[in-house]
DNA sequence: ATGTGCCAAGCCTACGCTTT
DNA sequence: AAAGCGTAGGCTTGGCACAT
């Protein structure tokens, strides 16, 4: 018969543990450890050290049951694996820290099933407020879980009910495709195919940007608008299908970072070259966009700070609720080889002049 | 007036007691 | 035996009361 004892391997030390130390009230441990003033000096310090005797650290969950705030933000992704989306929430998370607030990160797959289902679980772990990205902005389940939400809630890049009261962080997709729009028709191209995902904000204002390119210049919509879900698949299957057409656009635009990979294997597969054969524009910046031969031109914004200004947005939410109006970040032209040589004078002044100048001397590496 | 302690509240769960 | 119900316990903090 072993005699031995089972003692916990983690001694945890609560906030009667330091009480009892310091021989003091359980009360002013806690006024002492949470600053409030009105301590002695030498009440403070028997409990200041009794606590660091101790290793005490505050429960947190009792903390949060206390406050009726658990000092934590949802995170609904509609796909973690893109790059974008983890810039995004890089951003955001870099100001929820400094703010001491912990971001519960959860991903939909950019299924609108599964974002419903995510906000739920997030709001029952009381979580103080929601940035949200979701795959839809008709979905009922998910219209519904952010109608039942008590928190302040944040969307990125998409609009919702008013009745939602939620606050937007959006982009300004009309202006980058406008410019490119304006790029590719100013350098000769007459006739371009645009692949967009499923119809929310960026979509439309996408198609709108593109549409308002001809407009400028006096031409006829001459545009071929392909839709579906964002992914290399469907990127792949559109370059496929427009070029397959009877009169095929002479350059793409393509709607979505996720329709890059799928698209590419397209051009590589019809030994096509990117700049000649084919201009091709696509949208935010990911690091095969430089690395390709040629660079592929894009239209740019800055992910890390849409993610930092709904943090930002969020917080002045938790601190003084009110209606806010959405917030318009920039995004911007920036042309490179693969757009083909640049011969007209569209509107880029937010390209680099390295970029200009690429674009300029034309696609000198081959895509094949 | 200042410093300190007591108590209730916040939410959920495990446990024990009573009733069917 | 199963179901239903009440209570205690977990930890922290704000409000109030009391002692100095």
């Amino acid at each position: 018969m072993s005699n031995k004892t089972t003692e916990p391997a983690i001694v945890k030390s609560g906030i009667k543990a330091v009480a009892e130390l310091a021989g003091v009230g359980i009360a002013s441990v806690s006024r002492v450890l949470s600053g409030q003033p009105g301590s002695s000096p030498q009440m403070t310090q028997r409990v200041m050290d009794a606590a660091r005797q101790l290793g005490y650290a505050p429960n947190v969950l009792a903390q949060s049951l206390r406050r009726r705030a658990t000092h934590s933000i949802g995170f609904v992704g509609s796909d973690i694996n893109n790059p974008l989306i983890a810039s995004i929430v890089s951003g955001a998370e870099s100001v929820l820290s400094v703010a001491k607030y912990s971001v519960l990160l959860t991903n939909s797959g950019g299924d609108p099933g599964v974002d419903a289902q995510r906000i739920d679980v997030l709001l029952q772990r009381q979580v103080d407020g929601l940035i949200v990205l979701p795959a839809l902005e008709d979905d009922p389940a998910t219209l519904a879980a952010l109608r039942g939400a008590q928190a302040p809630v944040v969307l990125i890049d998409r609009t919702l009910p008013s009745d939602i009261g939620a606050h937007y962080v959006l982009s300004d997709h009309f202006q980058g495709l406008g410019d490119a729009g304006r790029h590719l028709l100013q350098a000769g191209h007459s006739r371009i195919g645009l692949v967009v995902g499923l119809d929310v904000r960026p979509t439309r204002e996408r198609i709108r940007g593109v549409e308002a390119a001809f407009d400028s210049l006096g031409l006829a919509r001459n545009l071929i608008v392909h839709r579906g879900r964002l992914s290399p698949e469907h990127g792949e299957q559109a370059i496929e299908e427009l070029l397959s057409g009877e009169n095929p656009p002479s350059a793409v635009i393509l709607g979505g970072n996720q329709l890059l990979e799928g698209a590419l294997r397209a051009v590589h597969r019809r030994n096509l070259t990117l700049g000649v054969d084919l201009s091709l524009v696509s949208c935010d910046d990911l690091p095969l966009c430089r690395l390709h031969h040629p660079p592929i031109a894009t239209v740019m914004r800055d992910t890390a700070l849409l993610g930092r200004r709904a943090a930002e947005l969020l917080l002045a939410q938790l601190r003084e609720p009110g209606a806010t109006d959405p917030e318009l970040m920039p995004t911007w032209f920036e042309a490179r080889a693969s757009c083909g040589p640049f011969v007209g004078s569209a509107s880029t002044s937010a390209a680099s002049p390295g970029a200009k100048k690429r674009a300029k001397q034309g696609p000198s590496i081959s895509s094949k």
